[in-house]
RNA sequence: GCCAAUGUAGCUCAGUCGGUAGAGCAUUUCCAUGGUAAGGAAAAGGUCACCAGUUCGAUUCUGGUCAUUGGCUCCA
């Protein structure tokens, strides 16, 4: 506890020094605020008109920042009248405000000095600067950012700044930030021939490559394994409907302008932001009564959603998403045991992706602003408590967050977290009393009264594209073997065994393992490599030995050895991992 | 969308203070028939992201567009 305050206090201290080294550079600089963040800190700014805050100029300010600390400089704080501090900050309008701010809520405004420089603060300082270790810190990178954080406000320089107790432990972090640049999906996509883009396609819609379609097929296949028994059937729907659909629905009032427009020669139509309104023109063709609820349909579809340009990114953030959607409609009492289920879906397919460790279940409901929500506080009542009770009889792990809820509704999100720590905001489950009513669904109930049925919304993946995203960073690329695009490759030693090689592969591919023969001109040592940088799982490599017992040597991605293997015990073992999704 | 940086061969990157470009890997061909992380040689490959402007001449300077990256904001 003492050295996390010792660290905050370093990095708060930092701060200060960034906005005296700024002042050295640019004196009619304008400040806004210099928070302690992980890792270290930053201060925003409001440069003069013709200061341009250079790479170079980015280094000198860490230089002189490091100067500083050699000298004894002590940070005093004082406590003043707001009337003081509006007199001691008259140029700098951002501190005015956040001074009129404390003074409205009467809040003390105390200032501290650090040798020249005065700064609004609250304080949380080392006693000298001399305490701060020069190697330990690192001014990174700018960036702009709101003030406030409202993008209605002006945009502030923001200078970013690393900060540890010693050099080591920032030299740690730095090598760790390199260890996740490594895993970055981008990369790895890009590498192992996964997916591309292409500016002729525009921003946000990435091209799957055979290699990751192979990927994303099996992660649709295995959503579709884990619903097919549980009462869910498939539906399709078109990617365009006309734009009453989404009048409504009340999704063209809330998406705006992040709707895809599409002029017809008649009609006005919209690219699907979302497949719900279309599941519920199914459900409506039927006559349904109690005795069929609930009804469960399920859908891998993509939806289109025109996102802000500086948003979209690789696989995690795309204009075509595609979600494994499942809309299920049922009487208010079987939602408990709706959710129970979708909850026991959600267990098994984290688990199996070794994903469960350290998750947590967002209970979003509304927030203050009732204007964002569609429906009475009656029936939002009911859905947050329905939730709310499932949550509890599954033991999950959840939080209730207000002001997270859909517009429709309150929701279950769940959130995962990566190798390397990251969360994600995953699987989620949405209750909705609304949708059914603007849309008049109905079924017959025990009375033979028409009665109005709750839609549950469920996404277990979320989105096919960001789940694989995930998945390439969480594994790095070493995809579990049920996952590989190749699961295993084949390197006769020479020529001369080619023709064996070219009976396990007929086996391999015939028993449904994917397989590739790699009987290049190239010497055996550059075909392993090759094969160690695709992240194979399992490498044959076929000489006289094998050729003549007729069995094989394997080398899984791990190390391990498999020796004179039988050909036809290689093939029911990997069968056998392939179907059991097992991981090593 | 906003603030900023970047864009040279399929990939990773040199280079040109304005006179149309180069390496390694990858690709193709030939030689080598190789037992666990790069055998050798040759060839081919570029409208220097795109579009304007300045200039005798632009990949290089200026402006715009597109894309990517880092943030901010947003993420039903």
């Amino acid at each position: 506890m003492e050295t996390n305050e010792k660290l905050h206090n370093i990095r708060h201290s930092l701060a200060h020094l960034l906005a005296m080294a700024v002042l050295e550079k640019d004196p009619a600089a304008k400040f806004g605020i210099g928070p302690v963040i992980d890792n270290g800190f930053y201060y925003d700014f409001e440069f003069s008109k013709d200061f341009t805050l250079s790479p170079d100029v980015l280094k000198d300010i860490q230089k002189s920042i490091k100067k500083m600390t050699n000298k004894d400089i002590v940070f005093e704080g004082k406590e003043i009248s707001a009337s003081d501090a509006k007199k001691m900050f008259a140029d700098q309008p951002y501190k005015l405000e956040l001074i009129e701010g404390l003074e409205k809520d009467g809040k003390d405004i105390t200032i501290y000095t650090s040798g020249t420089f005065s700064d609004l603060c609250k304080g949380g300082h080392v006693h000298s600067v001399k305490e701060i270790d020069p190697e330990a810190f690192a001014i990174t990178h700018t960036a702009g950012a709101y003030w406030k954080g409202d993008e209605k406000n002006p945009m502030l320089t923001r200078i970013y700044g690393l900060a540890f107790n010693t050099a080591e432990e920032l030299d740690a972090y730095l090598k760790q930030q390199e260890e996740a640049k490594k895993r970055d999906h981008r990369i790895i996509g890009a590498q192992l021939k996964l997916f591309t883009t292409s500016p002729l396609i525009g921003a946000g819609l990435p091209l799957m490559q055979p290699k990751g379609m192979i990927i994303r097929k099996e992660i649709e296949d295995y959503l579709w394994e884990l619903h097919q028994h549980k009462g869910y059937s498939r539906v399709w729907t078109p990617h365009i409907a006309k734009e009453d659909l989404y009048i409504t629905s009340g999704h063209a009032a809330k998406f705006g302008d992040e709707l895809f427009r599409v002029q017809g020669k008649e009609d006005k139509f919209i690219m699907k932001p979302m497949n719900c309104p279309h599941h519920m023109q199914i459900f409506a063709d039927n006559q349904f009564s109690y005795r069929n609820m609930p009804v469960r349909y399920f859908e891998p579809a993509t939806v289109y959603r025109d996102e802000k340009s500086g948003q979209l990114g690789g696989l995690t953030r795309v204009r075509a998403i595609t979600q494994d959607d499942g809309h299920l409609f049922c009487r208010q009492d079987q939602i408990e045991e709706e959710v129970s289920t979708i909850v026991g879906i959600i267990k098994e397919f984290y688990t199996n992706f070794n994903l469960m460790d350290g998750y947590w279940v967002s209970l979003s409901v509304r927030g203050e602003d009732r204007s964002k929500y569609l429906g009475s506080d009656e029936v939002w009542d009911i859905a947050e408590n329905s939730l709310e009770k499932a949550a509890q009889a599954n033991k999950l792990n959840y939080k209730r967050i207000e002001g997270e809820a859909a517009f429709y509704g309150p929701k279950l999100d769940f959130m995962f977290k990566d190798a390397i720590g990251r969360p994600w905001q995953l699987a989620t489950i949405q209750c909705d009393f609304n949708l059914p009513e603007r849309f008049d669904l109905s079924f017959a109930n025990n009375k033979n009264e028409k009665e109005r049925p709750v839609v549950i919304h469920r996404a277990i993946a979320g989105s096919l594209e960001r789940f694989m995203g995930i998945m390439i960073e969480h594994v790095a690329g070493n995809f579990p073997l049920w996952l590989s695009p190749v699961q295993v490759k084949i390197l006769p030693v020479s020529e001369k065994h080619s023709e064996y090689a070219q009976k396990v592969f007929a086996e391999l591919a015939k028993n449904g393992v994917r397989v590739e023969l790699d009987d290049s001109n190239e010497s055996l040592g550059k075909r392993i490599r090759v094969a160690k940088t695709e992240k194979v799982p399992y490498l044959l490599v076929l000489g006289d030995k094998e050729v003549e017992a007729g069995t094989v040597t394997a080398e899984r991605r791990d190390g391990a050895h498999i020796d004179a293997c039988p050909l036809a015990d290689f093939i029911t073992q990997t069968k056998k991992e392939i179907t059991t999704k097992e991981i090593w």
